[in-house]
DNA sequence: AAAAAAGGCAACCGCACTTGG
DNA sequence: ACCAAGTGCGGTTGCCTTTTT
């Protein structure tokens, strides 16, 4: 089914996608031994599949304490909030989404959230309509502007939805101050939990901040 | 009830970066 | 300094499921 030519090829790699099988194999292989060399987790763990693949199951579905399911909807506008920040850079976004994988939010993005937003600017009220974390200084293309200028800017987290905005109409985070404004959000969502109401955490604060120095 | 369209998701591909020899 | 292998990441594809017509 699916991609899985592999068919009558012998000792060429599977693709497509796993079975329980080949996920009960990886698992019990890297619980025993570790990660180590991927290429290496492959051959041993008696998998016909490439490293990267098995890395790459590891990582979006087997590794433990990945949270499935929907986004809550602050989770969806906390997305929302880092893209502007940090524009397509998966990994970095992920990494302040306690126990959600890049592929994830990669997902979440171009399935859900695009729509959503194209939706939203199709409306004259769009700005209106649209979650307040989407208030923020960083152009649409990519967080390549939104990193060198270094100006004052505005965190705000309230009811949910965590939003940034600057004092002026250009940039606002210099190198160490976004670190810094990513280190924040990190914090405000480590605590994260499927039993924790996120919004609770992050709810009725709003910080000035001066992204060049990093301090609020 | 069947067909078509849309949505959601898993996984592959290729490029860039890192590391070790 | 150079090269090859390994790894990480983002873009994209294609299958399966759900919804709509």
């Amino acid at each position: 089914m699916g991609r899985n030519p592999s068919g009558g090829e012998k000792q060429k790699l599977k693709k497509g996608l796993w079975s329980p099988e080949e996920d009960e194999k990886l698992n019990t292989y890297i619980k025993s031994f570790g990660v180590g060399c991927w290429s290496s987790v492959a051959k041993k763990a008696g998998l016909q599949r490439c490293g990267k693949s098995c890395r790459l199951r590891w990582i979006n579905y087997l590794r433990p304490g990945i949270k499935r399911g929907s986004f809550s909807q602050e989770e969806e506008n906390l997305v929302i909030s880092l893209h502007k920040i940090l524009g397509n850079r998966w990994s970095q976004i992920a990494s302040h989404l306690p126990r959600r994988t890049d592929n994830e939010i990669k997902n979440l993005w171009n399935s859900t959230i695009k729509k959503k937003l194209a939706k939203t600017q199709e409306s004259p009220d769009s700005k209106l309509l649209l979650p307040k974390s989407v208030v923020a200084p960083a152009d649409q293309t990519g967080m390549g502007s939104g990193v060198e200028g270094g100006t004052s800017g505005m965190l705000s987290t309230t009811g949910g939805d965590v939003s940034v905005s600057a004092s002026s109409g250009e940039n606002c985070f210099g190198k160490s101050g976004m670190e810094d404004f990513l280190q924040l959000i990190h914090n405000n969502c480590s605590g994260i939990d499927e039993e924790q109401d996120f919004s609770s955490m992050i709810s009725g604060e709003e910080l000035d901040c001066d992204y060049e120095t990093g301090f609020f």
